[in-house]
DNA sequence: TCATATTAGTACGATGTCGAATTAAATAGG
DNA sequence: CCTATTTAATTCGACATCGTACTAATATGA
């Protein structure tokens, strides 16, 4: 692969970083006090998902250290938008429930969120969208697979 | 625009951010003790746009706080990758100039790179890249310009 | 020209993230 | 079984990032 080549590739990575710190920054602004954009992102997880993840299993889902997991979990437990009970499966373990205020705060921040996505939609359509997730998401899958090797 | 519809925008920030930390965690790996990613970046952007940038461009450039930058930037001194300037034109400001060692380290840091970017060539072509880097583009250009207003 | 507002950079304190080390529980192998 | 290894979670120390407050220099405009 020639120089060149290798541009798109680093581009890519760094508009990738700059999305990164634009879109946390956009959903910050629109969350309550103290909750920040990894909270928000577990409790979408809880909800796609389906709760009772382990601490271990939402670490790995974001590819976050897990000693940064308990850091999170701990912040949303003491806001109230989890709770943490002991896994019935494994003394050592916990899993993490959604609380009803849990599942409230986030349908809130979510319908704060559409009129931004309704403006991002005359710059990037569904369709737009549609055809770019697919690359992204093997190419995520492709980094979380080298990273565990 | 219906909630289902809103999934697909949720997804793709949700993929971007997994993508910055994956690909961050891939540099890191490859860069020299103490080294981050933050430093790389400003080196490819002094390279890219030219040197002689002031701290607040830079700042604005990555969408980081200004005191952030001051960090990275004293990071990047420290271990002779950049020389850091009065600027001529403005008694309050610096300029930020690449030295040769630091042009060498971003060389070897892309060199060693290049095997990551070959494999990742089976899972996202070079078509494929270069067909969704106008859409995060744009979005991100979106993004920068609504916050700033 | 001179007072006021703005801008560039930094110091400082708070907090998020990480890696290394630790403890307790589960698993594997003899 | 029983010991050695692995795994889940946490504590701790290091450091990156951020917002606020500050200083010095520049720009504005009456």
């Amino acid at each position: 692969m020639p120089e060149h080549k290798h541009a798109a590739y680093f581009q890519l990575f760094n508009e990738i970083a700059i999305l990164e710190q634009l879109s946390r920054a956009l959903l910050e602004a629109r969350l309550p006090n103290g909750i920040i954009a990894p909270h928000f992102a577990v409790l979408n997880h809880l909800i796609r998902v389906q709760d009772g993840r382990t601490p271990v299993e939402l670490a790995r889902a974001f590819q976050v250290a897990k000693t940064t997991m308990t850091h999170t979990l701990s912040g949303l437990e003491k806001h109230g938008l989890i709770e943490l009970r002991a896994n019935p499966d494994d003394g050592r373990s916990k899993r993490a429930w959604l609380t009803d205020k849990g599942r409230q705060m986030r349908q809130k921040a979510i319908e704060d969120l559409m009129p931004e996505f309704e403006k991002m939609a005359d710059t990037i359509t569904l369709d737009n969208v549609e055809s770019v997730l697919p690359h992204l998401t093997k190419l995520r899958m492709f980094l979380d697979r080298s990273r565990d090797i």
